[in-house]
Formats: structure tokens, C-alpha cells, sequence
DNA sequence: GAACAGGTGTTACGTTATAACATTAGCGTG
DNA sequence: CACGCTAATGTTATAACGTAACACCTGTTC
């Protein structure tokens, strides 16, 4: 994967993104309002997982006019059901999906999240290990609920 | 596993494990006071996960006075350091180690839980699915930082 | 019994999340 | 355009989860 240079080029993939987004929603019959791109920027430039609080702020602070914590949590909720935003249950965060607008199979994500500075990277574990663990869940008399599996982790930065 | 059938069977189980726990923390120096005791009793009686609020409830409920949230939130800090207990950060709440006062590695537990009525079961996946995700994290440059994985689940009960 | 550590009580507050209701914006139809 | 409908947002209050700080008490040791 590419990592993209300078600063411009990576406003650039930001601004991209968001207009994706927007054609995905139209495309499904729904409105990516102002401030519902305006949410999804502050977790596509934050490259890390954001609280709802911690957006709010950002909208103070970045935007310059407040956004609450409710409407925050309605957005958050909206991006999810377009499948442009993950919530992260393990870090009570929510972070815009790496691949966004993408025909993948949501289901089968897993999280890794630096419980330190909470970057996410999102990784497909192989078929044969999901088997394996739906195998010995099965084997108890559950099922798994969600195929979205999360990991506390540290990534390299953070890990002394 | 063979489960109790009677009442009394149960009772009786619940009261061995409690009496394991204290000699437990008893070799270890430290000490299982009535409180604490009893907050260990209302996870081992519910057979369920508990939040600390539901454990204060447990205990004006059952046993006629009141534990606040502080305490019981201490005392749960306490018990897990003893593995006693378990937090599960998915589901915000607490539950009594099946194999209380065991031998087994804890670091290798794999929580299953189920979402509706928060039934637990302790698994342990195979070695090599383990190692399998192992590899799958690290070649993205993370590291698991616990290796306690819990997974959202629905129990046979719950899954209509 | 003085000193100390561990345990508990109490109050306050921070963080995460949702309920309920009011208001506004956008959009189609007569 | 006016009307009415639905979606979106504003506003307030409150629930649920969790921790900080400090006071007090209790058991042990010297």
C-alpha cells in the first residue's frame, strides 16, 4: 500500500474519500449532510479512533462552532449503518473504515487497536483460523454474534 | 463437565469454591473479608455477568444493606488481582473465574459472552489458531497486548 | 497504646451513551 | 406558492459506567 507523501497529497486522498462518501449515500437514497462530512473528515485526519466527545471537540476547536455530544452520537450512527464509519466496542471509539466504500464483506473485519495512542489497522485473519475459532465457539453452545472481532494491541510506537 | 442437579449441589459448590478462595488468598497474605466475600458469591450465585451496579443492587437486594458502587468497584479490583474474577471490558462487566483458584495460565483465556442474557463460557482456542493470529497482528507491525479475547455471542438460549 | 497498613465509607466528578421532545430544513404534491 | 410530510438537528435531562480524593476505622506489630 502507497502511503502518500506530503501533506497535499493526503488532503487530497481526505477530499476524495469524502467525495466517495457522498456519492454512496445519493446512490442509497440518503443525504451525507454538512455536518456528517464534517464528523467523517475529523476521523479520516485523525488517522486514529475518536471518542464522540473527543469529535465534538474537534468541531470546536477545528471548525470553530460547537457540535453536541448528541448529534455527534446520531452522526456516528448514520456513517455506521453506510458503512463509512467501524465503532470500536473494546475502546468505546469509532474510526472511519479503511476501505471506504468498499464492496468488502464488513462481517469479516478484525480490529487491532493500540490501546495506547489508538490507531486502528484493520487485517483479515485467514478463513481457516476463523473456522478454527468458530469451531470451539460452536462446540459450547454459542455463536458468534459479530464476525467484527477486536484486539487490544500495542503497536510499535507505543510498544517499549 | 457434570452439572449439579439439586439446589443444595449447587449451594454446596458455591460454598466450597468460596472457601478454596479464602484459604487462596490466605497463602497468598491477603485477606477475603466478608464484603469481598460476598460480592464473590453474587457472581458465583448469578452464573451470569454482572456489572458493578448490578452488584450493588445484588447486595441491598440479597443480603439487606447497602455496598456502594465505590466499594464494590474496589473490591472487583481486588479479586481480579487474586483471579478471582474476570473483567470483561467488551461487555463492562464481571464474572467469576470458572476455575477458581486454578493452576492454568490466565493469560490465555478467550471469553465467549453472550449479549442477551451475558451467560459466559471460559474457552481455549487451539494453539495453532492462536499462533495463526499471532502472525496475522504482528505482520502488521502490533502486538497483543492481552492475549483475554472475548467474543459477542449468542448462547442456544438467546439465539432465536 | 502508638504507629502503621489495609480496608471501607463518603462525596464528588469525569466519561460514555440514550431518551424525550422541540425545532428546522428539504422535498414532493396539489 | 402553500401545505404537509419526513429527515435532520437542537436542546435538555438523565442513565450507566468508572475513578479521584479524603476521612475514618480496624487489625497488627512493636
Amino acid at each position: 500500500m502507497a502511503t502518500p507523501g506530503t501533506r497535499e497529497e493526503l488532503e487530497q486522498t481526505t477530499h476524495n474519500i469524502l467525495e466517495s462518501a457522498k456519492s454512496h449515500c445519493e446512490s442509497r437514497g440518503t443525504r451525507l449532510t454538512e455536518k456528517r462530512r464534517q464528523v467523517l473528515a475529523g476521523l479520516l485526519d485523525s488517522k486514529r479512533a475518536l471518542s464522540a466527545y473527543e469529535l465534538t471537540d474537534y468541531c470546536r476547536d477545528e471548525l470553530g462552532y460547537p457540535l453536541q455530544a448528541m448529534s455527534v452520537y446520531r452522526i456516528l450512527e448514520f456513517l455506521e449503518k453506510e458503512n463509512l464509519v467501524h465503532r470500536l466496542n473494546l475502546a468505546k471509539k469509532y474510526v472511519a473504515c479503511s476501505n471506504i466504500v468498499c464492496s468488502h464483506e464488513h462481517e469479516l473485519l478484525q480490529f487491532l487497536i493500540c490501546k495506547s495512542c489508538f490507531k486502528v489497522e484493520e487485517i483479515t485473519i485467514e478463513r481457516k483460523t476463523m473456522t478454527s475459532l468458530n469451531n470451539s465457539v460452536e462446540a459450547v453452545g454459542f455463536n458468534l454474534a459479530s464476525h467484527q472481532l477486536e484486539f487490544n494491541c500495542l503497536c510499535l510506537d507505543c510498544d517499549d
